[in-house]
RNA sequence: GUCUCCAUCGUCUAGAGGUUAGGACAUCGCCCUUUCACGGCGAAAACAGGAGUUCAAUUCUCCUUGGAGAUGCCA
């Protein structure tokens, strides 16, 4: 049975990096018949925040991404503390009295001598009598897992194979001094009792994964869970665009005004062989989706692909979905505007653009008075907007050019430099609307 | 410092010893549009560097360089 999971931590909202996490795990559930669990990995008491908690159900309902089991790590520490006392059993973790500061002072110590900065094990040479010592000072261990110093090598359902010295590590935290347990001893336990079969997670757990292997081991000999890293997104950042874009989160981009289907589009194609189609439904991602398509190279991204993917997308929507959506009153008008929206947005704009009630914006005086006075000498008959533009043409044609007259003439009407062609915005307008836009222009 | 991952057009990538190095997005040009956009057609654009293996390296090995990540009583 295939399982997988999405573990986010509710220390912050979820951002794009966890979007691809959580549509990685999905799609690969999906593809193999799998389940999708979810669990909020919320060991860290000190910065899990309910808000956010709420906010990763929010994120994933608003992504339609379903899960079929949940779980919340603050609910499961009994379980933790039964493996746990297991291993103290066998004598594989052990208790450390080192404070925080003291062993800050001796990583900056070993770094400045050129040394790795790794857990010295000093507290394996503790006597008995040294830690009753501390215990009866009110000191509580902090619990150290014992690591294998040796170099392991595992199996990597996208790098093939990946190696690594444990001997660089530090031997991992398990449990805290205030008695809850890390998220790399939880996560372990976590696995194997809910039953997770593949772990697929960013490149940056590489070498969590491999204190992790070791981990696993202690647990549950017979573990036998395939691992798949991929790489980490590379963000194109500069001022401006943070500045552009806002932050990274998928709240952010929900407020702007991208689609889900975008995101999730997006975040499942991008650093994968596959072109960023313009095929948006789950049921084609998952029957493309594949392990083997994601690249073994971070993807450097450029935030505004995805806004140009969100327009394309919005275009392919025809006016049965886009009216479900976004409540447009005619599909004469979806089909006048969708060329010309990028976000939602954009469609509220152009659905009060062509109300009756619009005001355009001013441009030169004499322009203005000039198109009036065409438009008032101009023939309202079926045609009347042909007729109208090109004595627009004939008259300033010497002056002005065509770009000019057309951008002009766009102002007054909607506002807006650019939009959909023009004749059809004035048929679809009226003779008689579109007179009154420039009458009311000209006598503010 | 140590450990780990990675390296093909601007970007995402195909390629697994012999290819005119292919595609997609972006860019530019032309066409369509009486204008911007949309659309159609086309162009430009890449194997990081150095050794080695080989008749032959983008492809295999090593080194260098470059990028990313890890190195927490965070996850």
């Amino acid at each position: 049975m295939i399982k997988v999971r999405f573990a986010p931590s509710p220390t912050g909202f979820l951002h794009l990096g966890n979007g691809r996490a959580a549509i990685f795990n999905y799609l690969f559930a999906k593809a193999n018949n799998g389940r999708f669990v979810l669990r909020i990995d919320d060991t860290d008491t000190e910065r899990s925040k309910p808000e956010y908690e709420n906010g990763i159900y929010e994120d994933l309902s608003w992504l339609n991404i379903k899960y079929d089991e949940k779980y919340k790590q603050s609910e499961r520490k009994d379980l933790y503390i039964r493996e746990f006392n297991k291993l103290v059993e066998k004598g594989i973790v052990y208790p450390c009295y080192e404070t925080k500061e003291e062993l800050e002072i001796m990583r900056n110590y070993q770094l400045q001598n050129k040394k790795p900065p790794v857990y010295n094990r000093k507290a394996l040479t503790l006597t008995e009598e040294e830690k009753m010592e501390f215990e009866s000072r009110g000191i509580t261990p902090h619990w150290r897992f014992k690591l294998n110093r040796r170099k392991i090598q595992f199996a990597d359902l996208i790098h093939e194979s990946i190696k690594f010295d444990l001997g660089s590590v530090s031997d991992p935290v398990v449990r805290k001094a205030d008695g809850n347990f890390t998220y790399t001893f939880a996560s372990c336990v976590d696995d194997i009792d809910i039953g997770i079969s593949h772990i697929i997670r960013g490149d940056d757990h590489i070498s969590n994964t491999a204190s992790q292997i070791e981990i696993f081991k202690a647990l549950n000999p017979d573990s036998a869970i395939q691992f798949g890293h991929y790489p980490l997104i590379n963000f194109e950042q500069s001022g401006k665009m943070s500045k552009r874009f806002g932050d990274l989160s998928i709240k952010n981009f929900r407020d702007q005004g991208l689609e889900p289907e975008t995101v999730i589009t997006f975040l499942a194609k991008i650093g994968t062989s596959d072109p960023l189609t313009t095929c948006f439904d789950f049921e084609t991602l998952v029957s493309e989706f594949s392990l083997a398509k994601i690249s073994k190279s971070g993807p450097k991204i450029f935030l505004k692909d995805m806004f140009l993917l969100n327009r394309k997308f919005l275009s392919s929507l025809d006016f049965y979905s886009a009216n479900k959506r976004y409540n447009i009153e005619s599909e004469e008008i979806w089909n006048l505007i969708k060329e010309n929206v990028d976000t939602p947005k954009d469609i509220d704009n152009w659905k009060n653009i062509l109300k009756d009630d619009f005001i355009g914006m001013k441009v030169d005086t004499n322009f203005m008075k000039k198109v009036y006075e065409i438009i008032s000498s101009t023939v309202k008959n079926e045609n009347w907007y042909d007729a109208f533009i090109q004595n627009i043409r004939n008259e300033f044609q010497n002056t002005l050019s065509t770009k000019e007259i057309f951008t002009n003439l766009r102002l007054i009407v909607t506002g807006l430099e650019n939009g959909p062609h023009f004749a059809d915005i004035l048929k679809f307008l009226g003779f008689d609307e579109t007179k009154s836009r420039i009458e009311k222009l000209l006598n503010m």
